[in-house]
DNA sequence: CGGCTTATCAACCATGTGGTTGCATATCGG
DNA sequence: CCGATATGCAACCACATGGTTGATAAGCCG
């Protein structure tokens, strides 16, 4: 199976806590517990999210005395911002097409029956 | 929370079977029975699938005869396409920045140690 | 050293996922 | 109506997620 590691990035994407951690981080490094904060749950539980963060590529962390600030990594979006883009014609353009085909073929049905 | 059903959207895409399914889908409909031969699992495997694809609005289905055709719909790409696009500045541009602007800041840290 | 803050680890729980098998249903085609 | 095909639903299993609480390590500061 074709698998460049999207699977953990959009997995990682498919939560709005840590879609807004990230957003957060767009500004800058920040600390964990500064990345929490906006959110009503455990140090832990953000903890958690970083980790999946971190183990999709979005984050990397540092050592700066007892605060571990996280980084935003941007690679693994664009990678996955490329798959997505794969599409774009669909949307943009093909999308009338298709549904004109499967209009065609529902039609085409029509005839065979009253005629 | 700012959730405009994008986590869905992202869950959906987290899987390397569904993200296949999609690529097959944009070369127009198909039928369940198609769209899972390619995989080395069972119908009901490729069914839970695309739940979870209609779930996240990325496929609909319409009844023909005893088959269920698949269709993509490529609205939500679309949107998650464009959250993640919101990024790219991040790794196109900013990225060198915010690494300097790191350097800087441990920069500083060590003036004030030796200095 | 002792205490405070920061952050992680471990265990637990409820839920979802990704697969299976078995059964049910619907539709076509005799 | 019967059988074959296409598809969905339910139950089950193993595992990951997203949250909790409790304990623990690592650094600062008095």
């Amino acid at each position: 199976m074709d698998d460049d590691g999207l699977s953990p990035v959009f997995g990682a994407l498919a939560d709005p806590t840590r879609r807004a951690i990230l957003a957060r981080l767009a500004e800058g490094p920040a600390p964990v517990t500064e990345l929490g904060r906006p959110f009503d749950i455990s140090a832990q539980a953000v903890s958690k999210h970083l980790k999946v963060l971190e183990r999709a590529g979005l984050i990397s962390r540092t050592r700066q005395g007892q605060w571990r600030p996280c980084r935003l990594e941007a690679a693994p979006l664009e990678r996955a911002s490329g798959w997505i883009e794969q599409y774009r014609a669909v949307w943009e353009d093909s999308l009338g097409r298709l549904e004109q085909e499967i209009d065609r073929i529902q039609g085409r049905q029509d005839d065979a029956t009253h005629d």
